[in-house]
DNA sequence: GGAGTTCGCATACC
DNA sequence: ACAGGTATGCGAACTCC
């Protein structure tokens, strides 16, 4: 049999002693499918230098005829193959080891590592789906044809094909790839509400599902009137009924807001406390809950998606929302909010208020899954990118990205993978110094008119291709011929670093990267696809994490001196520009890493732009310069210490009057909602009157109305984020004290929640923690905390630029303007 | 016990 | 612990007299 396959899930089972890898997925006519199919498990092993071709096969020899016993299984080697392979920039002979079982390579690992003439062991630490993956070419959510035989009941696997809820089970003979076309998952989404917040606490009230046009909401309470709830006889029941709806609905996607954090485990241990079981897998197995830093909850044939795990790692970066709820998240990227449902008390829910609360847990299904179908797109080409299973790209980090990618195409390299770091180098490397980053120019504290901005493209990628930086490439010492990097800055003295002009793996992968993503923009420019939006964003994630990941503790492909030699240059480079521009009579007022801004001096635009173009022609390699915009006006401000140009911070008008406002308060989530309304009018203000007249009267009036007391509470409340346990705070800051009050009053706290207070009115000398209130706890504001910790220096050091001093600000008399 | 300084912490920029 | 370093600025905690 032959059919076109697009591959979902990726797990393996241990069947009499062999690994057989479980492929589930959808066909082209829509059929639920598992295929059955295997490849070599295996390590390298690379012999000590000097052995002779002879002495490295009697060690593959001895190596084959390791022989022992794991967990009840027979562990043998099936063969060994003597290969010409690529080291970290060196020409290698290694060993294939190829054993009986996934499962037994660390032992067979442990017991050949012993063995003389064995200098290394590697790829013991890649998983076998990752391992299938590179071996078959069997690519995530890439079509495929399959070719092979359709299983019913066969002894072969032990008859697992048999209880696969599945409506094919296929052992594969042949797999290629197959030509695109479009794939649209089934997608579930479900939400939980209980009565507890603690998991496993209380009881879940309810389940919700939407999957198209599938709207459910199951509950125990008794309720009737509306049709998508359907009342089950105990909690018990409900839980079996849930399940029974997801095989009913045969979702490809499983997905929720949170629920490897919250919806999963609580099921789990709901179904626990009423000894049953959670059989949501497709082999009906219960979901399994994988330890990480978070843990992960995974189905057996269907991908669990938590959407807020992905968005937290890969789309938070872009996003306006200060808190990444749902109800946000889903305002500014779909446009829908959630129900509102506030009751009194979750666990003393009125009669009357069940119909609103059965009507909320819907809501927020209906939008989990509108929202996996906007976040689909990126999902789809961050898998296709890294080609790693779904599951583990929407859960992981950058790091792992930039690593994954790297690793699914170490095969055009001939490359053996660098082993994961060991606890202790993990160690070592957290313990190290800082090494020097980028540089930041100083800023003179004015108001200035005609600007414009240039930036460097993918700076630090374009160095890493250009000068070959990398863990291959690094050399133990000067080369002729080879890439120097001066005066790096690290562990207390410049250095110099050497790196091989001779092109290795990470450098070319990432220039490729770097070219994928313009060709992806360029396409999109003809076709703006979704699709095509996506992919240029993958690349863009990956070419953005790669100089971080050089020098990550995790990273296999760790290298801190390609990490600083990198920043050394992008100093050089910026430093370099700025000074061109300087000479061309232009005034750089400003710069940042990889950007600067500066004032035209009466030049034109078209002018700017020639000089940028001769720049550009005499940039080295794949780097370019490119222009951001041109400015009417910009502002930067002093620091709050001291009479020198803050850093990042700064407020730019364009041509089209839109306002770029950075680091100023702001944008800064913690702050109050009225500091940040008043600095940021007044910012406003400033850009397009070109002075500070009318902000002052604005700035004096809402000060005058604080002190009046005629601005709403609501605007006053600071939010701070709760970034760890309480009990590991070791200075207590006034979001503290409120969260301890809240624990106190029994109100949920976790770490990573956002703590609303005010600051209240107090005796004198009293802290300001101790001044701190929740947002529903009663008091009068303090107004002479808020003008002179909130508002005053929100925009004191603006007015300061004028010439205007702090006392002009809160003086009751108004000066006439000719007097400042 | 008050003034000045350092430190811990949250958040931003690139 | 889960990409890097650079930077601001608050409020608490410390130092010093």
């Amino acid at each position: 049999m032959q059919i076109n396959f697009i591959p979902l899930n990726y797990d393996y089972l241990d069947i009499d002693g062999k690994a057989v890898a479980r492929i589930f997925g959808r066909s082209a006519d829509g059929k639920r499918v598992c295929i059955l199919d295997s490849c070599d498990s295996f390590f390298w092993v690379i012999p000590k230098q000097g052995l002779s071709e002879k002495e490295i096969e009697k060690l593959g020899e001895k190596i084959k005829n390791v022989k022992t016993e794991s967990a009840g299984r027979e562990v043998y080697i099936e063969r060994v193959e003597l290969h010409k392979k690529n080291f970290l920039g060196k020409q290698v002979k290694a060993l294939k080891v190829v054993a009986s079982n996934q499962k037994d390579i660390h032992v067979i690992a442990e017991i050949v590592r012993e063995f003389s003439g064995v200098e290394m062991k590697r790829e013991i630490d890649i998983p076998y789906a990752t391992r299938y993956i590179t071996e078959k070419n069997v690519l995530p959510l890439t079509w495929h044809s399959v070719t092979g035989e359709v299983l019913n009941n066969s002894s072969e696997f032990r008859g697992i094909d048999s209880i696969l809820d599945v409506d094919l089970v296929i052992k594969a003979e042949k797999i290629s790839a197959a030509e695109e076309r479009e794939f649209n998952p089934k997608v579930m989404a479900f939400d939980i509400e209980a009565d507890e917040l603690e998991i496993g606490r209380g009881n879940i009230l309810m389940i919700s599902m939407a999957c198209g046009k599938f709207h459910k909401v199951l509950t125990w309470k008794k309720f009737s009137g509306e049709d998508y709830v359907e009342t089950c006889k105990s909690e018990a029941d409900m839980l079996e009924k849930f399940c029974e709806y997801v095989k009913k609905e045969k979702p490809d996607i499983l997905t929720g807001y949170f629920s490897d954090g919250f919806d999963l485990p609580y099921l789990r241990a709901r179904a626990e406390k009423n000894k049953m079981k959670l059989e949501l897998g497709l082999d009906s197995s219960q979901p399994i809950f994988a330890r990480g830093r978070i843990t992960s909850a995974k189905i057996a044939g269907i991908a669990h998606i938590d959407l807020f795990r992905f968005i937290e790692t890969a789309y938070s970066q872009y996003l306006q929302s200060e808190t990444l709820s749902l109800d946000e998240v889903a305002s500014e990227l779909i446009g829908e909010r959630k129900h509102e449902f506030k009751s009194h008390s979750k666990s003393e829910v009125k009669a009357h208020e069940w119909k609103d609360y059965f009507a909320y847990n819907l809501q927020d299904s209906v939008i989990t899954e509108k929202l996996f179908h906007k976040l689909w797109p990126d999902l789809l080409e961050f898998t296709r990118v890294m080609q790693e299973p779904l599951f583990d790209v929407s859960r992981d980090g950058f790091a792992q990205h930039v690593e994954n990618y790297i690793i699914h195409n170490l095969a055009r390299f001939n490359e053996i993978a660098e082993h994961r770091p060991t606890h202790e180098q993990i160690q070592q490397r957290r313990a190290r110094q800082k090494y020097e980053g980028a540089f930041v120019l100083q800023p003179k504290p004015s108001l200035y008119e005609n600007l414009a901005v240039f930036d460097f493209t993918s700076l630090y990628p374009s160095l890493i291709v250009s000068f070959n930086l990398s863990l291959s490439t690094l050399l133990p010492k000067k080369e002729k011929d080879s890439f120097e990097i001066k005066d790096v800055e690290f562990e207390g003295k410049k250095q110099n670093y050497y790196f091989s002009k001779k092109p290795d793996f990470i450098p070319v992968l990432i220039g490729e990267i770097i070219k994928k993503r313009k060709e992806c923009k360029k396409q999109y420019k003809d076709n703006p696809t979704p699709l095509l939006k996506a992919r240029s964003n993958a690349f863009k994630i990956l070419a953005n994490a790669a100089y971080g990941y050089l020098g990550f503790f995790g990273a296999r492909y760790y290298c801190v001196e390609a990490a600083a030699s990198t920043a050394a240059l992008g100093r050089k480079f910026i430093h370099e520009m700025i000074d061109k521009t300087n000479n061309a009579g232009l005034s750089v007022i400003y710069a940042d890493t990889d950007g600067f801004a500066f004032l035209l001096n009466g030049k034109k635009e078209q002018e700017v732009l020639e000089f940028l173009k001769k720049l550009n022609s005499e940039l080295p390699g794949m780097m370019e310069l490119e222009l951001e915009d041109f400015y009417k006006r910009g502002i930067f401000v002093t620091k709050r210490t001291g009479e020198f140009g803050a850093k990042k911070k700064y407020a730019l008008l364009n041509k089209k009057n839109q306002m770029k406002i950075r680091g100023f308060e702001t944008v800064r989530r913690d702050w109050c909602e009225l500091a940040r309304e008043v600095q940021n009018n007044v910012l406003d203000k400033i850009l397009n009157e070109g002075n500070a007249d009318s902000s002052l009267n604005y700035a004096r009036g809402i000060i005058n109305s604080l002190k009046k007391r005629q601005v709403e509470r609501e605007k006053l409340m600071i939010r701070t984020q709760l970034k760890r346990n309480i009990e590991d705070y070791i200075t207590e800051g006034p979001h503290v004290t409120v969260a301890k009050k809240m624990i106190a009053k029994g109100m949920p706290v976790d770490a990573g929640m956002l703590i609303e207070f005010y600051i209240s009115e107090g005796k004198k000398g009293d802290l300001i923690r101790e001044r701190a209130k929740m947002p529903d706890e009663p008091g009068e504001y303090d107004t002479d905390y808020y003008i002179e910790h909130q508002i005053i220096p929100a925009v004191e050091n603006i007015f300061a630029v004028f010439g205007i001093a702090k006392e002009d600000l809160t003086e009751k008399k108004q000066k006439k303007l000719h007097e400042f």
